[in-house]
DNA sequence: GTCAAGCGCAACTGAAAGGTTTCGCAAATT
DNA sequence: AATTTGCGAAACCTTTCAGTTGCGCTTGAC
């Protein structure tokens, strides 16, 4: 019910750890609490407030329910990184810039 | 203290705020502050936790303190996201060679 | 039908988070 | 020297959060 947020979802390790977890493959609450020293309610609790910001989705299968990650809405997180990437990357073309020129004076100190 | 940790210091929202409104350049806790519906105070404890995840750094011009984001930190967000990158990107080049795939048959059913 | 397995949900608990208020300190202003 | 300004730290309050325990529902096995 609670408008959650994808920085919210990612801010705790164990979450964090669940999303590693079943980057690759779908599993059951049963299945990721093993990996955990918690128990499966601890799990589902995680689960749903991934559920909530949309980072995972679940799929009955019988009586089990398997969780995989929502690979598309990591990609937010990326775009609000990327204008501190623009940031960082032109400060390292201007640290480039600066290597390159006294990169050349040293070649100019050389040819005297 | 408390060993802070870098995710946990962008989930709040107020600190992402504080984190672009110093990115482009350092200010101090009030100016900071006037930009918000916060007192100084509350500016003061968000700058104490982006410090001690080392994502903000602070640098002292009399009685005034300015704050400035520590960018390079930024690229640990970058680096933990990297991983999943790769998912998206392969899932990605299997979608193009999907595509790719469609559209030689569309070709070769023209071609008839 | 009975029982066990796999879940989610609700209530409770202790800890942590975010905010405000108050205080004290140091640097600038007068 | 006295006052103002800019700040951090501590105390306090309220809300949120992560985890445990207990319960009830549904599915599959016997």
């Amino acid at each position: 019910m609670t408008k959650r947020d994808v920085f919210q979802a990612i801010a705790d390790p164990t979450r964090r750890a669940i999303i590693a977890l079943i980057a690759l493959q779908a599993m059951t609450p049963n299945a990721i609490a093993e990996n955990f020293h918690t128990t499966r309610q601890a799990v589902s609790k995680h689960l749903r407030i991934l559920s909530e910001c949309e980072l995972v989705q679940s799929e009955q299968k019988g009586r089990e329910i398997y969780y995989r990650l929502e690979i598309e809405k990591m990609k937010e997180i990326d775009e609000w990184l990327e204008q501190y990437r623009k940031i960082w990357e032109s400060r390292f073309e201007q640290l480039d810039v600066l290597l390159t020129e006294l990169k050349e004076q040293d070649n100019k100190e050389k040819m005297k």
